[in-house]
DNA sequence: ATGATTAGTGGTATCGATTACATTTTGCGG
DNA sequence: CCGCAAAATGTAATCGATACCACTAATCAT
């Protein structure tokens, strides 16, 4: 306990030079002759020496620290994008600090910034978020995850929304489904409506059956989506259903096993995230899974491109989307008894 | 860009004061004059000055930092232990730093010590992890949520396994079930031991058929419950199921529905775990939930006194169990057609 | 050979807050 | 109104690494 830490003194000392050599080798400056170079590594080795990065970021300003602000831990995508994050972070030499948006916002030790190199915000309601505020009057580079911003100085990583709607879409119509009904998710999500687009290109590519009575809204939760697939039922016929989310689909099941509907002889189904519950349910839920920990890599590059960029994204566009894939599972095979399949061979499109 | 930095000898200048009272007002230090204390807080405030806690940090060596090593991100149970963490954390004025276990082990920044105050480890299999190591040869103040730790200069909050699966087994046996099949979990886990533990006591507190033939391993998946569950029908019956973990009973209920039984008219279910898709599965799953918030609130909060005293735990119990709570739903529900309950009215005992 | 570069290295002020120690002020009994 | 303890405040060294500047020695062009 009494044991005073190494310093950058010791290791000078034993290597007989000053401790601005040992600085330039610790920071791997070209400016140091490789003896010399040789000599301080060999002298911090046996001394178990290595610099204290709390006076580096007091001196330098730089803490190669980026500050993750999450809206809530809960949220099941929260953890692959974590793994993303974090592969990067440890790969890129970058400490990661936590905490809840909102318990950062009231202000805490929000200023405490200057310790902080930048900041990843990770939430799903960030249309109602100033990420001005979040980033602070020092314009801390900022970027979000998972949510859009309309600031073009804060880029944001996306799922391609539109791309993995269309993916369910054709991959039901390669089912063989003729009629697709969509649960939306509430309309005022910038999700939702672009969702909404890649279905109804689908429909349209695909040559399905095109009657917006095919389209009902829910509000995420499996209840809404059981009462959503109840009015659909109750106003037209179809042989597929996209929901904008697991949970709306697995109600939605409910409602078409209280019709009497088999899943997926009579309806093929496709839920939207591809939640850990989609492998459990009966049958099990084919699905859009998002590219979670992709998205987290890529945020943490360009949070670190920008932060070696003097805070500036470098690339125009700041709306970053990558592309889901499709889950397929049993809630739309094709049994060899029903083989809509090859009903429909021939009228697939390419992509 | 060019702006400095407000530091506390503006603080220091606008108030009238010297550094040194800025300073004792920041840490609260009880010898200053209220009336100068006004002054010193106005004046920071007009100024918006902030301590900079890396400063505090260099010259403390305190960082007000806990670094959170975390063996698997995308653990099902993680995200709940976060937000008890993080409550805490925020409340007391702790930063989280966040590392995967594995990256940190591997010593990318290791001995990067000096700037923690301490460590929570969240792993499922410490037991084959040498804590001491971890924790540094400084011997940095270290806990460990949901797995054991032999060492007892490192705690360790668990779920009351055993309480947990006596709750479960009570509850099928308040439901009327008379014979109680448990799947379990592989038997060298601390847990698996735990869980058998009580169901054993359960099934002799309530008279339940004693039988080893009522007992059979799983490896936690979906697919060994489904196969233990198989291999329980081929040589007993029962009517009511205990499994280790929520995929084991989900593997489980497969089979008893291929034997053409009805959960739960015909076998009543319990999992253990309460995971996110017990909602969702039909029916649903009664499971036992784990205290995961407060889990990872008493953590925290442990490992913070034991910063606050020297790194050492005060009192001497080292294993810190949290009591599971019970999740009734579909797959324990008893029907007025079925009304096992009444058959057991009065067996069921105290507690 | 001379002056001009450049590579390599050392000396030391600095980042901003804390705190041991020194100093001043206040409070209070007599 | 004195004296002394307690309270309040100031002074300045310090935490450990960095980076600006200065300096030497080596290289090079003419």
């Amino acid at each position: 306990m009494t044991k005073r830490r190494v310093t950058i003194r010791d290791g000078a000392k034993k290597a007989g030079v000053s401790t601005a050599t040992v600085s330039r080798v610790l920071n791997k400056s070209k400016k140091v002759h490789f003896r010399t170079r040789r000599l301080v590594e060999n002298a911090c080795e046996e001394l178990g020496f290595y610099r204290d990065p709390i006076a580096a970021a007091l001196r330098t300003g730089k803490s190669n620290t980026v500050h993750l602000l999450i809206e809530r831990f809960d949220g099941s995508f929260i953890p692959d994008i974590l793994v993303g994050i974090e592969g990067k972070a440890d790969r890129e030499g970058y400490r990661l600090l936590v905490s809840k948006l909102d318990t950062t916002q009231r202000g805490v030790w929000e200023p405490g910034n200057q310790y902080i190199d930048g900041i990843i915000v990770i939430s799903d309601s960030v249309h109602n978020l100033n990420l001005g505020e979040v980033a602070g009057k020092d314009g801390l580079p900022l970027i979000c995850v998972y949510s859009y911003s309309q600031d073009p100085r804060y880029p944001c990583v996306l799922p391609d929304d539109y791309h993995g709607a269309y993916l369910a879409v054709q991959h039901l119509a390669e089912s063989g489904c003729e009629a697709v009904a969509f649960i939306s998710g509430p309309s005022d999500w910038p999700a939702s409506q672009d969702r909404l687009r890649g279905y109804k290109q689908a429909v349209k590519d695909f040559a399905l059956r095109d009657d917006s009575n095919l389209i009902e809204l829910g509000d995420w939760t499996m209840v809404s989506g059981y009462r959503a697939c109840q009015r659909l039922l109750g106003k037209t016929t179809f042989d597929g259903l996209f929901a904008g989310n697991d949970p709306m689909a697995s109600g939605a099941i409910d409602a078409l096993r209280e019709h009497r509907l088999d899943v997926p002889r009579d309806v093929a189904v496709v839920g939207f995230d591809d939640a850990a519950f989609c492998r459990y349910v009966r049958p099990t839920l084919s699905s859009i899974a998002m590219p979670l920990k992709e998205m987290g890599e890529v945020a943490m590059g360009t949070l670190i491109s920008m932060i070696r960029n003097d805070g500036r994204l470098d690339h125009n566009e700041h709306v970053i989307k990558l592309p889901c894939v499709l889950r397929r599972r049993d809630s739309t095979k094709v049994t060899p008894e029903h083989p809509r399949a090859e009903r429909r061979t021939g009228y697939v499109t390419s992509n």
